[in-house]
DNA sequence: GTAAATTAGGTGCATATGCAACTATTCTGC
DNA sequence: GCAGAATAGTTGCATATGCACCTAATTTAC
């Protein structure tokens, strides 16, 4: 075994598997969202008004990533861009009903997910794995 | 906040830190092996033989993922492929000596991140994450 | 022993990601 | 009040990823 890269190899092999099986799950139910998509949709869903920066930022992703993923779902119809009034660099977000149909569909998935990937995992064990990992987060998180 | 959501968030928030990390680190020193292509080269540079499926189990990764990777640090000079004389289908993987110089730079770096990243947690904390990311990883691996 | 199934590697297409460089707009310093 | 700095969004380029589908080689089933 590498004794040194453990903990890195850890994070990165769960974190692929978690989207594979995200995306396992959307496609047998022919459902339409990535999971960078639904993360995205979510905020938008939930802020009052959210510019693109502001979407990078709290994605931690970078401008250029987040403009063609906002493409991607305007194309699908899940999203609006307006220019700001008040300043006419930024387009407001929002999403539209069809946006939130799909997102009430995916959801109950992502739920189901954190469930069945927590089942059996003692709740100390639960909290602190969050714990750490949101410490690496903030070791290294931009800003 | 989100309730239901915590622990994949943070899995995910973690890794994509992690992933910027390294870049940051890599860049910061102009090398020339992005984090894929790091882990890549150090299974074939350790394994006895190694074919481009056989990688792709390692990795967790679709084959055809592995191709495009394997062609770039092919066209970089850091690998080579060589059709197998048993069976002419598979092609045999081997490290050059400039794959193995870059190999040589890089790991320390990946020894750094790990080292800063876990600086400051309780071994007890650090094992228990191990232990639950693997799981995580377990529940839902390929096979 | 040959046809059918399987396997290894590859392309085409769509999405995701970040850096460098760009445009348009707004802010700031003087 | 205007020049230069900063900011929001964008495009070009390179890399990464997986699915559907393809070709060539091997295995299997009969």
């Amino acid at each position: 075994m590498n004794e040194e890269t453990t903990f890195l190899k850890a994070i990165g092999r769960a974190s692929k598997m978690l989207d594979s099986h995200f995306n396992e799950r959307i496609s047998a139910r022919k459902l339409n969202l990535t999971r960078v998509q639904y993360i995205a949709l979510k905020i938008i869903s939930s802020e009052e008004v959210t510019s693109q920066n502001n979407l990078a930022f709290l994605t931690s992703r970078d401008k250029t990533s987040l403009v063609r993923l906002l493409n991607t779902l305007e194309k699908k119809g899940y999203i609006t861009r307006k220019t700001c009034k008040e300043d006419k660099r930024v387009k407001l977000l929002s999403i539209t009903d069809a946006g939130r149909d799909e997102l009430k569909k995916v959801t109950p998935i992502m739920k189901d997910i954190e469930e069945y990937l927590t089942d059996g995992i003692e709740t100390e064990e639960l909290e602190t794995t969050i714990h750490v990992l949101n410490q690496v987060f903030e070791k290294v998180k931009p800003e």
